[in-house]
DNA sequence: CTGCAGAAGTGATATCTGTCACGTTGCGCC
DNA sequence: GGCGCAACGTGACAGATATCACTTCTGCAG
């Protein structure tokens, strides 16, 4: 945990030892799923290394939907929030990279909440950021049109991963704004035309962005 | 606020006796605007009567996306968390009937975030609640028609307000559902074709829900 | 009564986007 | 090389809904 510290450089030195002593360090591989949308939640995490994303699956079909990003330094704000009462989870969150994470038992947080006040603060920026991008997300759906989602969508992965090589296919993103290929296909076509993207193999680059 | 002990029966009773000094009720009247898009936020809430609801505003033009609604022993989610960073609220509120609310200044809550449990279950299960609802939002933004979507607004209000009869006119509707009056128009028309509402002047009445 | 204003009903039309059908491209593998 | 597969491009079409134009209804003020 000793590398991180500049991720959890806001956390209290007393909290730090009990993040130590009571967490654990857990690898996990790109594509794998970290909280199943349905399943009980007994722990939370933080993000050390990679990517992760949290997304809403539909009920009826298999349809998902992006919500937002978890990069280092974040923690997952549902689990955060969870508490003891180990409530299923609504949403599902994977990993987009090969990630390293802090995961802790929930059992302990309670009492950080009262006893470390950077825990708390911690906890209290989450959500409220996490808040925040929810009725962002909110907005774009119910007053944006998908060319507007489209460029926002590549804007948020290329910022979330650092690249301006967004390696997708057409499918993937249409997946996660609940579009269909054809019409991504289409829209992508429109930015290269008007020269915000490169169309690659596999993917699209960002030009001056 | 003796009346009101079934609401906040969930507090302790040290709490209780703090919400009694530091906090202070205060009346408004319906339609009014309790917390602005844009203005900063310095006290949190809690509804004692009437029915407030949370709705977004677009950037731009100055259509509404309605949330949520607070009834009597809600607390506003956004302003619980706000914390003492007095950050800017990205919602607007707005009291529906005439309604009676808890002020409570924010410079109080984080101590009783620590010191008192039930208060700490209190935010914790408000923010929970409000982000799964959030979530719902999205879900039928996302993945659901506007019949569907008209219906759910239907029942949400009926519950909220406790009444079959729903007193908005088709205008008020089309924009918390960013919609336009017309197509409520003939949605509604269908309902009553189905045997699901009875139109009304300036409102309709819910049949068998 | 008359006229007006707010609300609602309705047909025509446009736009966006989802869907279907089909063709093309690129790439790995036998 | 030939095959198969995954991704992609594209035209045609359909459905949902936004918008426009116009009418109708109802209650109220003068």
């Amino acid at each position: 945990m000793e590398n991180y510290r500049h991720l959890l450089r806001d956390f209290e030195e007393g909290l730090l030892a009990e993040m130590k002593e009571k967490g654990r360090i857990v690898d996990v591989s790109a594509g794998q799923t970290l909280l199943q949308s349905g399943q009980p939640i007994r722990n939370t995490m933080i993000v050390l290394e990679g990517l992760v994303k949290l997304f809403r699956e539909s009920d009826e079909d298999g349809s998902e939907f992006f919500m937002y990003y978890l990069n280092p330094g974040d923690g997952c704000a549902l689990s955060l929030i969870c508490d003891k009462t180990f409530r299923a989870s609504s949403v599902t969150a994977r990993a987009v990279t090969e990630a390293k994470l802090l995961v802790i038992p929930l059992e302990h947080t309670e009492n950080w909440m009262r006893n470390y006040r950077t825990w708390y603060h911690f906890v209290v920026s989450t959500y409220r950021r996490r808040y925040e991008e929810l009725l962002e997300t909110i907005d774009h759906i119910a007053f944006q049109n998908m060319d507007v989602r489209l460029e926002f969508y590549l804007r948020r992965y290329s910022q979330a991963l650092g690249t301006k090589v967004i390696e997708l296919t057409n499918t993937q993103i249409a997946q996660e704004l609940n579009s269909s290929r054809e019409v991504i296909s289409r829209l992508m076509k429109k930015l290269a035309e008007a020269g915000k993207v490169r169309l690659l193999k596999n993917g699209v680059e960002l030009l001056k962005w």
